[in-house]
DNA sequence: CGCCTTTGACCCGCGC
DNA sequence: GCGCGGGTCAAAGGCG
C-alpha cells in the first residue's frame, strides 16, 4: 500500500526543482534555482538543474524529469512559473508543482494524446467543473476533446509519487496494456478542485515515472500556505514596528 | 471518525 | 455489434 500522498515519499536530499519553488519546509531554503531555457531547437522547453554532489555519488538516486505539454499550451507563450507551480492566491495554478530531488527537463509536446479521452463541458468558462458523472455518462455525440491543460512529467526516480504540495486522493488503478506496471489515478482533494493526475512507471525503463497532470488548480497549494503562513505572520509582526 | 487506498464492476469510445 | 482498453465509481477495509 502506498503512503499518503501529502507526505514526502523519501528522505533523500532534495534538489530545488527548476521551475517551481519547492513546496516543503525542507527545501524552501534551497537555492541555485536555474531559469527555464526556453526556445530550444524543435520548439521544446528545456530546463535543468545540476545534480547535487550527493546525488552524483549515488547514481541510483540521481534523477531527471521530462515535462510534456499538450496542444493546449502555447509553446511560445511566457509561462508564469510562480502561479503555475505554487498556486499563488488569486491566481490559478497548474496542477503540478514539484518537491522532488530531480534534475528535470521540460519538453513541449505537440503530438501527444492521440487518443485523448478526457472531455470538458460545453462551458469553457467552467472548465474545472468537468469530470462529474455526466462527463462519464455523457450522451453519445456530446463528447468533445478536452481543452484542459495537461502536463506529463517523466521523472527518473525510485519514488512513484512527486510531492507537489497538493493533496491527492487515489480513485483508481488500472493495469496498462504492454506495461508491467499499473497506472494510478489521483484527484485533488480540494472540494472545489477537479484536477487529476495519473502516475505510471515505464516498463521500458523502470526507473522512469510518468506523472500526467490534468486541469488547473483553483486554490492555493496547502503545503505552501502551511509553510508560508508563519513566515507571513512573522513579517507582519516585524513590520508593525 | 474522517480520510485514505484497494479493487472489482461499470461505462464509454474506438477499431474491426 | 462486439470486444478491447482506458477511465471512473463506490463499497469495503485500513490507518492515525
Amino acid at each position: 500500500m502506498e503512503g499518503k500522498l501529502d507526505q514526502h515519499p523519501s528522505p533523500t536530499t532534495l534538489l530545488p526543482p527548476p521551475p517551481p519553488p519547492p513546496l516543503t519546509s525542507n527545501n524552501l531554503s534551497s537555492t541555485s534555482l536555474l531559469p527555464p531555457q526556453i526556445g530550444t531547437p524543435n520548439n521544446n522547453f528545456l530546463f535543468s538543474t545540476p545534480p547535487l554532489p550527493s546525488q552524483q555519488s549515488h547514481p541510483s538516486s540521481s534523477s531527471s524529469s521530462t515535462l510534456l505539454m499538450n496542444n493546449n499550451t502555447n509553446p511560445n507563450q511566457e509561462i508564469d512559473w510562480i502561479s503555475l507551480f505554487s498556486g499563488s492566491g488569486g491566481h490559478q495554478a497548474a496542477a503540478g508543482g514539484f518537491a522532488s530531488n530531480e534534475m528535470m527537463t521540460m519538453i513541449n509536446n505537440n503530438n501527444n494524446n492521440k487518443k485523448e479521452k478526457c472531455y470538458d463541458h460545453d462551458d469553457h468558462n467552467n472548465i474545472n467543473e468537468e469530470d462529474n458523472q455526466s462527463n462519464k455518462r455523457r450522451a453519445p455525440g456530446k463528447s468533445r476533446k478536452t481543452a484542459r491543460p495537461r502536463f506529463a512529467f517523466q521523472t527518473r526516480s525510485a519514488d512513484d509519487i512527486l510531492d507537489d504540495g497538493y493533496r491527492w486522493r487515489k480513485y483508481g488503478q488500472k493495469a496498462v496494456k504492454n506495461s508491467a506496471y499499473p497506472r494510478s489515478y489521483y484527484r485533488c482533494t480540494h472540494h472545489t478542485c477537479n484536477v487529476k493526475k495519473q502516475v505510471q512507471r515505464l516498463s521500458k525503463d523502470t526507473s522512469i515515472v510518468v506523472t500526467t497532470y490534468e486541469g488547473i488548480h483553483n486554490h492555493p497549494c496547502e503545503k505552501l500556505m502551511e509553510t508560508l503562513t508563519p513566515l507571513l505572520r512573522q513579517m507582519q509582526f516585524l513590520s508593525s514596528f
